[in-house]
DNA sequence: GCCAACGTTGGC
DNA sequence: GCCAACGTTGGC
């Protein structure tokens, strides 16, 4: 079953604009548990994925990416020279896991925050609740689909 | 830059 | 295991 989900990521760090360059990527430097449970748990490959930036000028969702491989461990919480080392993960008991997203598609006008916490049909969403800095959440696939019609229509 | 919300740490 | 202190996230 295919689950959708909303990713949030800093477009000065990384944004859709480097997944699109890259086209895969894995999403590394999630150090908080319950996101890291998402991708290890939950995310299967084929899930849809809401791209969302925060902490930027035009805040909102911008576009689409899909998972593409199973959970591993993450290679930057190995890395000395990362700045999302971790000298607690071990390489024998990684603490930290993702997924790699693909790059789907970017959006020509971005689904803002605003709109979304206006929308009736978005009520409840995970992103437009207050202090909700979970960085990756859980989407119902009528949102899901509502969010990807707001960007394609008007 | 402010600050509310929330997660994590560490003393006890 | 409680909880105060601290750090971070992220909208505004």
């Amino acid at each position: 079953m295919t689950r959708y989900w909303l990713m949030k990521s800093e477009p000065t760090t990384f944004g859709i604009d480097n997944l699109k360059a890259e086209k895969v990527s894995p999403w590394d430097g999630v150090r908080n548990y319950q996101a890291r449970n998402f991708m290890r748990d939950d995310m299967k490959m084929g899930d849809q994925v809401l791209i969302y930036h925060s902490a930027c000028e035009e805040i909102g969702v911008v576009g689409l990416g899909e998972v593409v491989s199973k959970p591993y461990p993450d290679p930057s919480a190995f890395n000395r020279q990362s700045k999302y080392f971790d000298p607690k993960s071990k390489v024998e008991s990684p603490t930290w896991i993702l997924v790699d997203i693909q790059f789907k598609e970017k959006f020509k006008k971005i689904v803002s925050l605003s709109t979304i916490k206006a929308d009736p049909k978005l009520v409840g969403i995970v992103v437009a609740q207050t202090g909700s800095r979970l960085s990756i959440q859980p989407v119902s696939k009528p949102h899901y689909t509502h969010i990807v019609a707001l960007a394609h229509g008007d």
